[in-house]
DNA sequence: GTACAACTTCAAGTTAACTTGAGGTCAAGC
DNA sequence: GCTTGACCTCAAGTTAACTTGAAGTTGTAC
C-alpha cells in the first residue's frame, strides 16, 4: 500500500498543496516521509485536515487549533476551550441574527429612505454602540 | 456652534482618529472643511459611521458599503444588495449554529477521544466535506 | 509671543492565512 | 539515458483594515 503524496491529498481533500506544506511548516500537520524529495503522507492526515477545517470554521486561528495537538501528535482538545468557543460563536450567532434582521427589513421596508425606517434607525444606533463587532472574513475562495 | 474636530468625533464615536483619516482616503466619510490644517466634522458624520459600522457588522467590506453611498454622499443602498446580504448572513448564521452545537456537544461528551465521538464526528466530515466555511475574523479591539 | 499638545502628511509596518514565483531536483515513462 | 512534469525550497507578494512612526505645522493657553 502506497502512501498518498501531495497531489493525492490535495485532491482528497480539497487542500491546496501548496496549503498542505504551508500547514505543515506551521506544525499542523507532518509528512509520513518522502520518497525522494516528495512527501508521502499518513492517511491519518485527512482526519487531521478535517480537524483543521473544522477548527477554522468554528473560529479557532491556526495557532489555536495548532495548541490542540500534542507534541506527540495525539489530539488534545480542551473542553473548557470548546465551550467557550460555543459560547463564543452563539454571541456571534445573534449578533448576527439582529443583522440579518434588520437588513431584511431594510430590503423590503417602503419608508424614503432607509435613514427615515425605525428599524434601520434602532440597527444603526447598536452598531454606533458598538453593540455589535466585525463579521466573518469572506476570503472568497474563488479558483481565479 | 463648532463643528468637532478629529478628537471629539473619535470620543464621540469610538473611532480611533487614525481610522477616521483611514476612512476619508477611503472615501467613506469627509471632513466638512479645516479650521488651519486641522478637520473639521458636519455631525451628520456620526450616522455615517454608524452606518459603516452596521455595514461591518453584516459582513460587508469597506469597499462594499463605499458604493452604498452616492457620488455625491447620500445614502442610497440597493435593497437587493441587503437582501443578498441576508440571505448570506443566514447561510452563515446556520452553519455556525451547527458548529456551536458541535463544540457544545464535544465539550460534555463522555467519549475517551472526540474522535471516537458520533457527533463529533458527524461535524469533522461536514468540516472535511467543504460544507462549512470560514468563520469571522477575532480582530480584537484590545487598546495595547 | 512663546511653548507645546494636538493636529497634519506620507510611508511603512502589522497580522493572518495563504499564494506565487524563481530556480532546482528527480522518478517514471519512453 | 534522456526528457519532462510534478515535485521541492525559500523568499517575496497578497489582501483587508488598520496602526505606527517620523517629521512637520499650528491653535491655544499662558
Amino acid at each position: 500500500m502506497k502512501l498518498p503524496d501531495i497531489a493525492e491529498v490535495a485532491r482528497r481533500s480539497g487542500v491546496p498543496a501548496s496549503t498542505l506544506r504551508f500547514y505543515e511548516e506551521k506544525k499542523l500537520i507532518e509528512s509520513a516521509g518522502r520518497h525522494g524529495l516528495r512527501r508521502l503522507y499518513d492517511p491519518a492526515v485527512f482526519e487531521r485536515l478535517a480537524l483543521i477545517a473544522l477548527g477554522r470554521a468554528s473560529g479557532f486561528s491556526l495557532e489555536e487549533i495548532a495548541q490542540m495537538f500534542s507534541p506527540d501528535g495525539r489530539v488534545r482538545i480542551d473542553r473548557g476551550m470548546l465551550a467557550a468557543k460555543a459560547d463564543e460563536l452563539d454571541r456571534t450567532i445573534r449578533r448576527m441574527a439582529a443583522m440579518r434582521d434588520g437588513l431584511r427589513h431594510a430590503a423590503v421596508c417602503r419608508a424614503p429612505s432607509h435613514l427615515e425606517c425605525p428599524t434601520f434607525r434602532r440597527l444603526l444606533a447598536a452598531a454606533a454602540s458598538g453593540a455589535i463587532r466585525a463579521p466573518q472574513s469572506r476570503t472568497r475562495r474563488g479558483r481565479r
